[in-house]
DNA sequence: GAGCCTAATTACCAAAAGAAACCATCGAGG
DNA sequence: CCTCGATGGTTTCTTTTGGTAATTAGGCTC
């Protein structure tokens, strides 16, 4: 089982990493932990986030059986995505990360100023 | 609403969060948490990452603060970098996600042949 | 003085993201 | 009737990013 090292390429683990290392993802994972939700009602919580982007995570979320699918024969068909036991483990792991930005995001900002200014007088 | 959603596009969390969506900083970070290392043996560690790409990770994450770069000026110009008291804060919640990975890759592929087996009679 | 090791950049090409248009269906309204 | 709007997508085109390989620069070794 100690598949461990993540930095050899042919690990498994360092597929999902790839994988979780989509801003998309993150987001829209993280609204779906709320409950479930249609499309265009993701789409448009999404800021900046367009159609095929969004049609292509949410495709690949479902491949990674993180969330569902659910198709209603409605006036004009509505479809509504919701997230699944799995997803959720990784939603809450991923919410440590929004966390984490939201703690310290200051400090970047001020960081990367920091290091621009140094770097426009310093050349 | 100075914090708040990262799901508006303004929000600086957001940026965070894209800069955080990057499996090779992601990787690096993991790596730099055991210790200092130089250029070329973080490039031998972390399979896969060309020059440039290493280059450019660590460029942009000493911008954020994460990392910090210290040039020799010995024989061959040797380069040292070491993560910062910041950038481990990151470390410790990125190795969640490692955590995640490793407990749930499995079963992540396992979905994801369930998925393109059901694809291929299905559709 | 050719070759090698270091860290990093550059040129070139492939792949992915982004923007915007198009598709098909149906109900509402002019 | 015919267009409009809303539904969830896909397609097309452009831009941006990532990957490969070659190059740079300096000094040491052979």
């Amino acid at each position: 089982m100690n598949i461990a090292n993540p930095y050899s390429s042919n690990c498994p683990t360092r597929k999902v990493l790839d994988r979780v290392a989509d801003k998309w993802a993150v987001l829209v994972l993280g609204l779906l932990i709320e409950g479930p939700i249609r499309f265009n009602r993701l789409r448009r919580a999404v800021e900046g986030i367009s159609q095929k982007m969004l049609s292509q995570t949410l495709k690949s979320l479902e491949r990674d059986g993180l969330v569902s699918r659910k198709a209603f024969a409605t006036v004009p068909v509505t479809v509504e995505y919701a997230i699944t036991p799995l997803g959720q483990t990784l939603a809450t792991t991923l919410d440590a990360l929004r966390v984490w930005a939201e703690t310290h995001m200051e400090e970047v900002t001020a960081n990367q100023q920091r290091y621009d200014a140094g770097a426009k007088s310093g050349a």
